[in-house]
DNA sequence: ATGTGGCTTCCAGTCATGGGAAGGTCAAGG
DNA sequence: CCTTGACCTTCCCATGACTGGAAGCCACAT
C-alpha cells in the first residue's frame, strides 16, 4: 500500500505520516524496489489507533505511550487510566483558562457601544483602569 | 529605564520585550551610548497595554491592530467591538471543541477498571471499536 | 514523447516565546 | 586597581505538531 492509499484510509495526510516516522511514533515503513514506502495493514491500524488518539487532544508524547501500552499484553490496565485522566485534568485547566477569558472578554465586549464614537471601554480597560467590574 | 526594570513593571519578561520589538509590534526603544534600551512612561503603558491583551488570549497579529486603534483617536469603537467578538467566538470554538474531547476522554476513563489487569476499553476504542456508547 | 500525478528528500515557516552562549558594562567591595 | 556578580547586548537553537514548497525520480496513459 503506497503512502497516499494509507493516509487516505487512516485519514493521516502523507505528509504527517513521513513526520511520524521521523521522530519515531511508527517504525520505519518497509520500502518498494522503488524508493516508495509501502504498508500493511498492521501500519493501517497503527495510524488509525494514533488518528484516534490524536483526534482526543492527546500530545504525540502520550500517543507514543499509549502505543506502547497498546502493544504490551502484559500492561496494567491502570496505566492507560492514568495517562488517560491526566489528559483529562489538562483538558480541564485549559477549559478553566479559556472560560476566565471567555467572561472577561464578553465582559469588555458587551460594555462597548459599537458604533461609530470613539469611545470604547475595551481599550480603556486594556490601558490599566482594570476596576469597575 | 533599563529593560529589567520595564520587564519587572510590565510583567513583560526581557526577552519577549526584545522580541516584540523585533517582530515591530513595539517602536524600536531608544538607546544610551553603552547600547543599552531605553525605555520611558510611554514603552510601559504599551507593554501594560500588551500584557492585558495577551492575558485575554488575543494574538499578537490582533493585540498590533488594538495598538492601531488605541493609537487612532478618531477610530470607531464598532471596529474594537468587531474584533473583540471575532476573539469571543474563537475562545467559543476552542471551549467546544476541549468540552467535545473532554467528554468522550471521560467516557473512557470512566469504563475502564484501572487496575493490574491488561484489559482496556480506552485501548480498545481507540484501536477502532467506536461503536457502544 | 509528453503529461499527470504520486512518490522521494530536505529546508523553511508557523506561533510566541524560552534557553543558553559569547561578550560588553556597571556598581560595589577588597 | 581588580574582581565579582548582575546587568545588558546579539545570535542561534528548541519547542509542538505539523504544513508548504522546491527539486527530482517514478508510473502510467495518451
Amino acid at each position: 500500500m503506497n503512502i497516499g492509499t494509507i493516509a487516505q484510509k487512516s485519514g493521516v495526510p502523507a505528509k504527517t505520516i513521513r513526520y511520524y516516522e521521523s521522530i519515531g511514533l511508527i517504525p520505519s515503513a518497509s520500502r518498494r524496489p522503488n524508493g516508495y514506502r509501502d504498508f500493511d495493514q498492521d501500519d493501517l491500524q497503527t495510524l488509525r489507533f494514533i488518528q484516534h488518539a490524536r483526534g482526543l487532544g492527546f500530545a504525540v508524547k502520550d500517543v507514543a505511550d499509549l502505543l506502547a501500552l497498546w502493544r504490551e499484553k502484559k500492561r496494567a490496565s491502570a496505566d492507560v487510566k492514568a495517562l488517560a485522566m491526566r489528559h483529562l485534568e489538562s483538558i480541564d485547566r485549559k477549559i478553566a483558562e479559556l472560560g476566565t477569558m471567555r467572561r472577561a472578554v464578553e465582559h469588555l465586549v458587551h460594555r462597548c457601544h459599537g458604533d461609530h464614537r470613539p469611545e470604547c471601554p475595551i481599550l480603556e480597560d486594556l490601558a490599566g483602569d482594570i476596576n469597575h467590574a
